[in-house]
Parts: C-alpha cells; structure tokens; sequence
DNA sequence: CTGAAAGCGCTTACAG
DNA sequence: CTGAAAGCGCTTACAG
C-alpha cells in the first residue's frame, strides 16, 4: 500500500488524461461507461484518496472549523467540544482545536493563527481574563478578516457576531422561584465569579425572582474570602437555600456546611452551577442546573456553518439560547 | 482589512514579480534590501498572510496532528488533550481532535479519515470496544499507509508503532506494598476495567506486590454485579484496604462503606485510579494514583515529532513510560 | 538582484 | 466522450 498514489499516477497507469481520472471518480456524465470502471477499478485497487489539501486549495475552503476552549479540564468545555465533534462529524468537518487556558495572551495568538485562514470559520468561548479585562480587539481583528464567528457559551459580550448560548439569568430566575415556591425566604447566592458575563447573569435572575424579599450575596471581595462571606450567609443570616453559580462557590458550600455540621438538605438546601459528573457523586450529592453542553456544541456548529454557506445573511446576528433544566438530587429535597 | 490579499496581487502593487515578493517576505539573501524593505511595508500594510493551504500543498505536509480520543468527558484524557496542545504548539502544530466515545465503529471510521492525509501524524488511545473485540486492522491499515502514528496511555497493545503510557503495574505494586508496610494484609483490590489493558495491568500490580498473601479480588461477572463483590471483600472478607482500578470501583467502594458505616479511612483505606478533580472533592478525599497526563500528551507529541521527522529508524519502535505518583489525601490516612 | 517557469495535486470550463 | 489548459496560492531551482 505504502505511499499515497496520484491522480497523475493513476492517468499514466491508465493511459487517460488527468482530467478524465478526476471526472470519473466524481462520477461526471461526461465519462463512458467504460472508462469510469476501468479508472474506478484501479484507484479502488490503490486506494486512491484524494489529496485533501489540493482539494482545499482548488475549492478555495478548507473543510476545518477552529474551536477555542477556554479550559477543557472543565467538563462542561470538554462536553461542548464533544457536541461540536459529533456535529461536525455529521457535515465531514474536521476540528481544529486550540485551548486559551483563560489567558487572554494566549487568546491573541490563537487568534492571529486563525487570520491566516487555516479554518473555514470559528467557535469561540473568551477567556475569563479577556472578559475582566474587556479587551475585544482580537476578537473584531477576526471579524474584520470576515472570517465567520460564532461565540459559544459566554455570550454576555459586545461583539458583532452569531452567539450560542445558554439562559444563565432564567435558570436561576427558576431556581429561586423553585425555593419561594416551597415556602421559603431566606435565599441565598454564593459566586466565585460575579465579574464574568455568566455569573452577573445568574446573580441578577436570582435578584428578579427575590422580589422584595432581602437578597444575601457572598462574592470574594476585598473584604474578606468567599469562604468567609458564605459561612457568614449560613451561620449569621441562616439561609435556608443557597444558590451557587459555580463548582467553587458550591464546593466552599458543602465544606462550610459539613464543618458547621449543617445538614444539607435538612438545614440548607442548594442549587448550583456543577457538572452532572461531579454533582453525582458528592454526598449529599448536589442538585444542579444542566445546561446541555453537548448540544451547545450541536447548535453552535450549525449555526457556524449556516453563517459560512451565506444563510445568515451579513449585518444580522443570529443568537440562540439553550434551555437549562434543573436537576433535583438530594442537596434541594424537601 | 476584508478579505485576504495574495503574493499575486501584492506583486502586481509593486510591479515586481512573484517569486521576488516571495523571497523578500522570506528574507532570501538574493533580494536587494531596498525591494525586500518596500515588499515588507506593503505587505505589513495588507496583513499579509501567506494562505497555509497552498503552503501546505507545495511543502507536502499539513502542519497538523490528529488526536483520537476515546472519551473527552473523562477529564484524564481532556488533560491529556491539554498537554498535546500546549506542546504541539511549540512546534507551530495545529492539532485536530476526534473522539471516538469507546466505540470501534466511530474508531474506524476516523481512520479512514485520516488515511486521506489530512495529518502528518496520529495520536491515538484506542478506544475499549477496540480492545475488547481485539480488532486492530484499522490501526494496521493507518500503518500501512506509512502514517506516524504514536498509542498513548492505552498502549498494552500488540501493535508496531511508538507508545507512550503510565506504568500502571508499578503503581499499584507501589501501592500495595504501601499498605503492606503500615503492617496490612487483607488487602484488596475492586474493578471495572479488568477486562482492559490498563486494568490488567493494575491487577498484576497488585498481585505481585501480595506475594504469599491472600488475594481479594471484586470484578463483575456473571455471578454478580459489581456492587455486590465490593460488599462481599468490605463485609465478609472485611478487607482493611481496598485498591480500586477505575472511577467506578471507587465510587460503589465509597458507597458501600457508607451504606455499611464503615469509616474511611479508620476502618478501609482506599487508594483508587480517579481524577485529582474528583477525588478532592469527595468526602472523605480519596488517595488516588496521579498519572500526569499533561506531561503524558507533551511526550506523545515529542515522540510523534520524532518519528515524523525520522529521528527514530523505522522499523525500531519507541516507548516511553511516564512515572506515576502515589496521591495521599484522607482516604489512606494511618 | 530579478523574473519566468515548473510544480505541489487537484478541479473544471472549454475545445475538439 | 476525451484531453489540454488554466488556475487555486505558494516555493524554489534555474536563467538572465
């Protein structure tokens, strides 16, 4: 088998011109019968595949997306990723991945890799460090190149561009309707990141469903640890339920509430922003919001590719949201 | 800025030839100083990047690896992910990533794509199905094809290619002599993976380091679940510590001893093969056996590169081992 | 020092 | 029905 044969290889063995090889592998009209076998047969016997990076260079398009993550240790990236491998699979696109590692240098060099064209166009999560700091010019550098872009996930951004996300401010607007309906008052929210686009959205769906009802926040400030703020919610102001916009935050919980011997759900109950695969298996395993990374992914792809083939059309900016559920283990039993 | 300028239409602003811009935006020496400095400005002007396809195409190589992984939600191979990525960097390497979620079908069909010559190398750890059926042709074909291809972590395996893996054997001999120093004997040993590579070779481990004693080994078969032999070593047996191969072990380990009430560690130590992100976290923290697998994606990379570049002979197959580290958190506490 | 030409491997409009 | 030619965007040996 060896080394990979040539369509020009292939004409000479035959006898035929290039073009009527490349024609009759492409099953063009314009070939005989015959002829199409005959070519057909030997480039099967060879096993011919086309040189993928001369068809790309013909077709002007590279049939490769670039997908940058900000950190795929966190399994809802690594979920997303899984979504747009599989979608991708489906429209015969390779994925190019690059990993920011919530840096915004390394966020700039990915992007200056991806202006010079190695990809039909670009998924991208910014990095929690390009969001504090709210440096976009990288990202409109990419634009300008006119190289479609759909941003994923954290989407709480000014920037001109297709976004897929997921509905941060509804999920907790339920959660705390979910604790109000059951009768209580006292809630709560613990953040680790109220900077970032996510969290003040999920701190604000809390604040809509409070009501007039006095909200308890606990963010790290330079006031005192997140640890600190959250002991101060369970001990001091004994909330009953606490949301958590993200694994530290809830993390910091359940520790808080086993050193205090706080039962949960007795005592307390929680609701946090964790993955499915960590939520399961803490004790109390803890009640979380699913925001279907997977199919994030799905619809992130799609919408990319809609935007590439000019079904969106320049000037208008797709935005979808994926719905969250809420998935009840024992840490919200009633 | 819009959309992308080419060597042709810069050459033809300048009114100098192709191949001259093309050797001033290379620093060839043949070019005069002057052409060089004004070529350089325009194209700086232009944001000139030469198009990497037809790069790729003229130099007959892709500038790109392709990773196969088995399973992204498993944060050991995200990380590993991480480490291919940070150092396939460093080489100006893009890397394109497919997952093959365990099964052999998809397994198969990635490297048929791969075949195509989308890459100049493969890493790839195959998938389970692959291992328990035995059926390595495919891998066999991607050989044939002359691709460098390099198996990494799963690399018990009888194929000719390079291997990078976790000397999983001497991991759990370590850890088992660990117990056996603190003065143990009943010591056991729990898995889901027995049927794999790695989990033989965990359970070999183990074996050796018992010696003379007796061994008390939980696997599901077909006389029970897995759940129920974990009851049998912790209740029965009374196993004063247990080694688990795998995620799933530990979890139902940690699940019985406490449907049990059996206290970890006062009354079972347990080290297990389970993420540093999920063994933290759980309560009591659980020892478990760090396997670098950053470092483990930066060697495969450096093994692929090698052997692309024929640093190593063909025909001589490299395989390297990354040392393991033993992780005591509360669960193995004397 | 500069440029014309060939070629990487393919596709396709055009001519015969 | 077949083939010669042009071209995708680049690099580089060769000629001038």
């Amino acid at each position: 088998m060896k080394s990979k044969i040539t369509l020009k290889e292939l004409s000479k063995l035959l006898n035929v011109s290039v073009s009527t090889v490349s024609k009759a592998l492409h099953d063009s009209p314009e070939i005989s019968p015959k002829t199409a076998e005959r070519v057909k047969e030997l480039a099967k016997l060879h096993n011919y595949r086309p040189n993928p990076v001369a068809v790309n260079l013909k077709k002007s398009k590279t049939g490769t997306i670039g997908v940058v993550i900000p950190n795929i240790s966190n399994s809802f990236f690594a979920r997303v990723l899984s979504g747009i491998e599989a979608q991708a699979q489906q429209h015969d696109q390779q994925i190019i991945t690059y990993i920011s590692n919530e840096s915004l240098d390394r966020e700039k060099q990915i992007c200056d890799l991806l202006t010079s064209g190695m990809v039909d166009g670009v998924l991208i999560a910014v990095s929690e460090e390009t969001q504090k700091k709210a440096e976009y010019e990288h990202l409109f550098a990419l634009l300008d190149y006119d190289i479609p872009v759909v941003v994923y996930d954290r989407i709480n951004l000014n920037l001109p561009a297709d976004k897929v996300g997921v509905d941060d401010e509804k999920s907790f607007y339920d959660a705390t309707r979910f604790f109000r309906a059951k009768g209580l008052e006292r809630i709560g929210i613990a953040s680790a990141i109220h900077h970032v686009g996510i969290g003040k959205l999920r701190i604000s769906g809390y604040q809509k469903a409070m009501d007039e009802l006095p909200v308890f926040t606990a963010r790290s400030s330079s006031e005192g640890t997140l640890k600190s703020k959250i002991e101060k919610l369970l001990i001091t102001e004994k909330v009953e339920a606490l949301l958590c916009t993200d694994f530290e935050s809830a993390i910091i919980t359940t520790r808080v509430a086993y050193e205090q011997n706080i039962k949960i759900p007795e005592d307390l109950k929680i609701i946090g922003y964790i993955n499915k695969d960590i939520a399961e298996y803490l004790t109390p395993s803890l009640s979380y919001i699913e925001q279907h990374p997977s199919e994030l992914g799905v619809k992130a792809v799609e919408v990319l590719n809609q935007r590439i083939s000019g079904d969106i059309s320049a000037g208008k900016f797709e935005e979808k949201i994926i719905a969250t559920t809420m998935v009840h283990l024992e840490s919200s039993k009633f």
